[in-house]
DNA sequence: CGAGTTTCCGTGCGCTCGCTCCAAAATACG
DNA sequence: CGTATTTTGGAGCGAGCGCACGGAAACTCG
């Protein structure tokens, strides 16, 4: 009934959202997003709407792929302890391994837009609640095989390590030494 | 010799931080920088340079005042866990009681602009430094009174704390639960 | 194969951006 | 008091911004 579209909607979105990603939402024009996504402005426009809604799109969709990703980490069979290492590992060598040094598009969100927009502020909000419930989960679970103490309470403790896997990912930025940062991960993990 | 200048530079200064700080760099505009300083864009260029130098001068400025108090929080004497807890429990209460919600500028620095501008990097670098290098001392001090147990290096603590207090500060952006930042806190600190 | 519908691409609109220039204003000094 | 020097305010530069538009192109379906 109608020309069909010549490029497929997830890997343009895909690209749009490591633009925003890597550069920031301010700092990435519209250009930008055409040339990363191959797409021309009108048809950027005709299929993800305005510049806001694109960043928005791209935020939803690092949920559905990395921030997934990174509560899969927490799912996997094993000792508890060690699913919370690996999820921290796992962000510390995906951050020393990029070499834009991008960081977590959540974190960088929360930053830049959460305090003006509350669609964002929602979005990301919606991340944090979901790592901090994967977290609690799986404390929990440490707590009833008796890995982890029960003393203080799951809730507790994942907002606690949440707490310090976001600011790994900050200091990250800056902080390239891989073994300054596993002794962050090994001490906090070990305390529990 | 010359007209002198009608505006004091220190006041100007820490307009255009304040502006910088709760906007970012890319979402301020030199004529947001004008109208936040009182300032023609004349004697903004001619004072203090172009928008980056500006930029890095408030963030400069920002150390000296802000990151500066935060570490004079931990000289103070008495318990050890008592200053890093005020430490963590002076940033959540800032955070909150601000309406803007701008969080750390230093945090903000590294995640829109550490990246992309090299002495950006190294500002950012500089602040984080000073902050761990303080709370080594002082869990150093913690060790020697026999606070805190000496099993794991000061350095190695100190990066934990580290970490946390900047994870604290980005969860504070979207988390206004005061209790449960609290528990954060506590956690954490009696953790040691 | 023609009618209807959607996508594509180039052009360009109105606006704001960072920044500059210039003449008036305000001082210090001979 | 005249001259030199710096600051000030305002106008405005070229460039790039987000976004819209219109016609050609590419399909489906009667």
């Amino acid at each position: 009934m109608a020309r069909p579209r010549k490029f497929d909607e997830t890997h343009a979105l895909t690209a749009a959202m490591e633009t925003f990603w890597r550069r920031g939402y301010e700092a990435t024009s519209t250009r930008d997003l055409s040339d990363s996504t191959g797409l021309g402005q009108s048809s950027l426009y005709n299929a993800f709407g305005d510049k806001r809604e694109l960043y928005l799109r791209a935020l939803r969709h690092y949920y559905e792929t990395h921030t997934a990703e990174q509560t899969a980490l927490l799912d996997r069979p094993g000792p508890v302890k060690e699913r919370l290492r690996d999820l921290m590992v796992h962000a510390i060598d995906t951050d020393l391994a990029d070499p834009e040094a991008s960081g977590c598009f959540t974190i960088n969100a929360s930053v830049e837009k959460a305090d003006s927009d509350d669609e964002v502020r929602e979005e990301v909000s919606r991340h944090f609640s979901t790592v901090e419930q994967a977290l609690a989960e799986t404390i929990a679970r440490g707590q009833r095989s008796g890995e982890i103490s029960p003393e203080r309470s799951a809730g507790t403790l994942a907002r606690q390590i949440l707490s310090t896997y976001y600011g790994l990912r900050v200091l990250a930025r800056i902080q390239k030494d891989r073994n300054a940062l596993l002794g962050i991960v090994d001490s906090t993990v070990s305390a529990l």
